[in-house]
DNA sequence: GCAAAAGTGTTCTATGTACACCCATGA
DNA sequence: TCATGGGTGTACATAGAACACTTTTGC
């Protein structure tokens, strides 16, 4: 291993809820796309997109264009995950990378740019990626797992408007465990975070449920005293 | 501003408790080593100690050995901050630091190297130093107050042995709020955390409390699937 | 014995959980 | 009118906060 200075590069892992292709019926399981390698180390493997920083942008801003150049997609929530720096995590030389974590919305993710060279995986059933990525998005996963308990970064999945039941299959699609509905609707309700609208779902087959928009005056999650993005 | 790769160092928040100078009675404040700065920019502030990163070093590696070199001091518990990398953060050229923080134990913090150019400051009551550090230390506490919640940290300030008392004044120190006796007692034992032991402090004026160990089948904190440091 | 900290017991409240039940709509 | 998800009510369990009370030591 030489010992020059080590590069430092920016990685983003970005998540989705999509339906899963086996069953249409189902709120969602958690996506997120890669990009394929197409240069040595790791030429042909898929990878976190990522890219060294510019000399005028933050971090934040590296990893909000990268999501942007290689997804088309911007995120309603972008945050810092951890900075990786083992020695060994690439083999020719040393990397640095900070990776960012990014949410975006079902709607956004559709329209997202896909080819050859980018496309998109279950979270839960990746391939073997390049360097260290499979351990950078398994923490990742717990990372937006563990916030989802504690914050509001939920409503970053969803639109403007949605049901109480959206949001409640949002958080089961992302905890993996089914939520009593009318529980829910109560710990949800009594934070304030939401605000019913006199507008309700129609087209739906039983009763139409009151939509419900998201109370600005909250931010998605408490992260201290960070200086904003 | 210029568009060369950015320089990357390791800086590190280093806490330990002391006995405040104007009453030696209470339990303690929270404390840290500052280095001061001997060449541009900021020359003569003071500022966290850091460095770069050395070519066959892990960045927890750097945090660990530039305590040491600092304050001659190891940590019991290490943990990494945040990486900070706006454009304007340091006047002259472009500096991504990558911080860590670290608790101390006070028997190893009255050891500590201390000279002309180290110097322990009161946490809440910081000059105005280098660079964004102020901001750093702000954001150093939030977490070791967050975490000081959930987790087990408070142990990485206490020696082997100690008793609940000295437990809950760490707790108190961190958190600048009393606590109950009674209900911190069943709480900490209720996480199976500490162990009694048979020995009890004698010396002290009234009822010598019992001596407890801290329970080694539990980690300080879960950091969830990051790889050990 | 007295003061004070160590340690125990009890009550009250808030929060989460389980689940019974009514409501409103499309077909 | 029936099936179904929307929405409300209620009872139970658990955890924390408040505080009265007993125990054990040094002086």
């Amino acid at each position: 291993m030489n010992s020059q200075a080590p590069t430092l590069a920016v990685s983003t892992v970005i998540f989705a809820l999509r339906a899963t292709d086996s069953d249409e019926a189902t709120p969602g399981t958690l996506w997120l796309p890669l990009v394929r390698r197409i240069r040595e180390p790791f030429e042909g493997r898929w990878a976190l997109p990522g890219g060294p920083i510019g000399g005028d942008e933050s971090l934040a801003d590296a990893a909000a264009r990268n999501l942007l150049e290689t997804t088309s997609l911007t995120s309603r929530y972008l945050e810092q995950l951890y900075a990786f720096g083992t020695v060994d995590r690439s083999p020719s030389q040393r990397v640095v990378s900070i990776v960012y974590w990014a949410l975006v919305r079902p709607d956004e993710a559709e329209r997202a740019a896909e080819s050859e060279n980018v496309r998109w995986f279950a979270a839960d059933d990746l391939p073997s990626l390049a360097f260290d990525h499979n351990t950078i998005v398994e923490y990742a996963l717990w990372r937006l797992r563990n916030k989802m308990e504690y914050s509001r970064i939920a409503h970053a999945f969803l639109g403007e408007r949605f049901t109480l039941t959206q949001l409640r299959e949002v958080y089961e699609a992302v905890l993996r465990k089914p939520l009593d509905p009318a529980n829910f609707r109560r710990q949800i309700e009594s934070t304030k975070s939401v605000v019913a609208t006199d507008e309700r779902l129609a087209g739906g087959r039983h009763r139409p449920p009151r939509l419900y928009r998201y109370n600005e005056s909250f931010d998605l999650a408490d992260n201290g005293p960070l200086p904003v993005l």
